[in-house]
DNA sequence: ATACCGGCTAGCC
DNA sequence: GGGCTAGCCGGTA
């Protein structure tokens, strides 16, 4: 039914592989992962057609028909409202889904994210001023990727935003 | 129902 | 700052 494109291109944190439907980009990961890899991860989000395609077609939005359902997308759609240079931490992205307290469950919803590059869970730090942790390259991806944006950061903590 | 696990927090050394 | 504890919550087995 749905046609899925995907390809390896460039983007604002560097080159990344990028699968996307008419509608909006459904997963995303790094481009120094192997693409084998990347193409087992689409098939566990959709079984259908894929097939390469031309990045420059690649919708600049979310397929959000591809979110996990429940709490992480509205964990997602919260942290999706991030500009780009800013943080938040995950309480309080919790109390804005109206979940004062779920810290710890926005955490394990960043964790779900499928497209890094367009939701950025980078974004979202502890309370005490730590980056916190990230499911990717680890806490090291997730400080280049805030340094790229403006974000000051010391050691692992977090010294000032622009 | 129950138990455990995580990208967390707040409090206390 | 670091280290530890207990409490927190949604998801999963």
């Amino acid at each position: 039914v749905t046609v899925v494109w995907y390809a390896r291109t460039a983007t604002a944190h560097g080159e990344w592989w990028i699968a996307w439907t008419q509608e909006g980009v459904c997963l995303s990961a790094p481009g120094d992962r192997d693409e084998r890899r990347f193409l087992a991860g689409l098939a566990g989000l959709h079984r259908g057609a894929v097939t390469p395609g031309d990045p420059a077609d690649a919708p600049d939005a979310f397929d959000w028909r591809f979110a996990p359902p429940g709490f992480a997308r509205e964990a997602l759609a919260a942290c999706a409202a991030i500009p780009a240079g800013e943080v938040r931490s995950y309480g309080e992205l919790a109390a804005s889904c109206g979940r004062p307290g779920a810290a710890r469950a926005v955490g394990t919803a960043m964790s779900v994210n499928p497209i890094p590059n367009l939701v950025p869970c980078h974004r979202v730090v502890r309370a005490d001023g730590m980056v916190g942790g990230y499911g990717l390259g680890g806490s090291g991806e997730k400080i280049e990727m805030l340094r790229r944006e403006g974000v000051m950061i010391e050691g692992e903590r977090l010294v000032g935003t622009r």
